[in-house]
DNA sequence: CACGATTTAATCGTATACGATTCAAATTAT
DNA sequence: ATAATTTGAATCGTATACGATTAAATCGTG
């Protein structure tokens, strides 16, 4: 019985692992000509939807820190995708606005990235058994750490 | 219908990015008092299987490249996890072998990550599920990348 | 046997990640 | 109103990650 738990552990912390990374690597190499990694696409996925926001609530979005998040942010300013901006009401907040280079190249990104993910064929049910799991699962971990 | 797969692209990334997150949280804070990473960990799991293999085998076991595995197995052979030995028939290959310190720290070290894991209450056939849908898009995505 | 092709690690450059610390601005409490 | 606390970003230190390049050893074929 217990056994049977530890075997389960380990062969699902590789699953876990080496599934994200394999996903990371096929986005990579899809947004690699338009100058983005993969977390930055989830930065303009975020944005997209909620655009001028700060960075604290970019980071709950994301699930992204301020030490990984700021450097991020700087280095997308510096391509040209966003801006960031001090706020005048409240001078601890900065705002992210998205620039009008990641408005225009949305749908070709988007596109090229479902083009990409089509080739995987992945059926509709899969997608929903997978992510009803991994939230199932994300929303465990969570409750964990708040003991 | 393309809309779907649009939308269900966008949360699967999410999910699949978020919840390997909090994976990496858990392990690593139950980790850190035997001054072990995640990915070190990982490492351990392999090499307790496998001892004595090479980095090329231990990357492909634990799905790392050499610019990851060698810094990394550095620091553990530093740490007095392991050590790396050139091989006399063949000098391109390095052997990883495990030190008394990962063997006896073996049971101690599982039991705790066990113990952890069985916090979050998750039922050995939600572990299954979730398995087996995580292996399948795996697969799709080393697929593709074949091609 | 020689020499080009292949294999295996190590190294380099760039980009994440995260916890801890620092610092300035804003809010709260006295 | 000023001190104490809280909040939001930035910064720092350490550890991944990965593709590309380099270097050394081995292999394969003429």
């Amino acid at each position: 019985m217990k056994k049977d738990f530890s075997t389960l552990d380990k062969q699902l912390c590789f699953a876990v692992y080496e599934t994200a990374g394999e996903f990371t690597k096929l986005y990579t190499s899809v947004l690699k000509p338009f100058g983005l990694t993969y977390p930055q696409y989830l930065v303009l996925l975020a944005l997209w939807e909620h655009d001028r926001i700060t960075m604290k609530e970019l980071g709950e979005l994301v699930g992204l820190g301020t030490g990984t998040l700021t450097p991020m942010i700087s280095r997308m300013q510096e391509k040209g995708w966003l801006r960031k901006e001090r706020s005048v009401e409240d001078e601890r907040n900065v705002h992210v606005t998205l620039e009008k280079k990641a408005h225009n190249e949305k749908n070709t990104i988007t596109e090229r990235v479902n083009e990409e993910i089509q080739l995987c064929n992945i059926a509709l049910s899969e997608y929903e058994e997978l992510m009803a799991r991994l939230n199932e699962l994300h929303s465990k971990l969570r409750e964990r750490t708040k003991l």
